[in-house]
DNA sequence: TACATTACTAACCAATCAGTCAGTAATAGC
DNA sequence: GCTATTACTGACTGATTGGTTAGTAATGTA
């Protein structure tokens, strides 16, 4: 059912020209995220972006100003935007560290892992070295905050006695390997 | 020094058309593969090519008629071109199924592996996605020629009782595997 | 109903780049 | 030297696409 029937009741004309001022980022987010993730960031046309979202081109520039700031905001919407939160869990858990790491990866497994925006990830790799601005983003917004938390979590570990004193860093790549796959 | 000073004497005024037949195919293909390599297909531009080799870029087009001519020329001249010998190195070769083993990876990480060319291997696993046409030739050419090759000694191995007899297509991922690595 | 505001559209612009071609200069044949 | 051939050039074309903007229609307000 396309979009513009949702809010309408069946058998009514749909506008040509709906104003959804609230809905259209979202919708905007959405398709841009199919398409990034199926065709790669270079080969997704603007123009697709506001035909999935059932808008016109000069639509999508009024909500983002560009094709990178719109490509940076579907990284937020879907994956860097949760660091807050799991950062704010890491502060309040009170269980095992162990317990700790399980829920961390089941989350970012359920959050990003099993969910379209891991091609996100698989995209950043193959095109990173095109789009430096893009890479730069990427590494600032989601690497490094990503490899920080497991950090702690493991840090958190060696400091009460759970797990040896290995090296972390080494032992954050494991981790992230292990979720890679 | 540029190579339009390669065939003349030192002080001559160098003419500014030289007429180089046959030399300028390998030039052009050596220039395409450093920037294919270096900046992938897509962002690699003919009139670099072009002037990395000292000619204009129409004549690049007087050597090869597309941009994906061009690819496809180099990945052969590097890469695929070597098969029909390694083939024929297979019929002929009388040592143990091992040693021929050993001699194929060894070979490959010679004249391929720890070359330039490597990075074309890299290049299809991120850019195919973006030219089927080129990743279908590559998987054609390349992919399944060596898949191919591998499978043949092992199973000379097991035919011939040096190896066990284990599933071959499985076995070959572990062979190359092991050399993209 | 009349007017003001603004979300939205579509035609447009400008930059990029693969591919073309009319013309030029280096060589070959005489 | 003179003419024919052809390797080579570089200005051009056309298609693509990110980004702009003048104008339009939907909505709010009175």
């Amino acid at each position: 059912m396309p979009l513009s029937q949702i809010c309408c009741e069946p058998g009514a004309t749909p506008p040509k020209r709906a104003r959804r001022k609230q809905a259209r980022p979202g919708e905007l987010l959405d398709a841009a995220l199919d398409l990034f993730v199926e065709k790669g960031f270079a080969a997704t046309r603007m123009e697709e972006v506001a035909e999935r979202a059932g808008v016109s081109k000069g639509t999508v520039f009024l909500y983002f100003p560009s094709k990178e700031d719109l490509f940076k905001a579907v990284v937020r919407h879907n994956i860097s935007g949760q660091f807050p939160q799991w950062n704010a869990e890491f502060e309040s858990f009170q269980g095992s560290s162990a317990d700790m790491l399980r829920y961390c990866m089941q989350t970012w497994w359920d959050r990003v892992g099993a969910t379209k925006a891991s091609g996100i990830s698989k995209l950043m790799i193959s095109e990173g070295r095109n789009f430096p601005e893009i890479a730069a983003f990427y590494q600032l917004e989601v690497v490094t905050p990503g490899h920080k938390l497991i950090q702690r979590v493991l840090q958190r570990g060696i400091d009460q006695g759970e797990f040896r004193a290995v090296d972390v860093n080494q032992a954050v790549y494991g981790v992230i390997a292990s979720m890679v796959f």
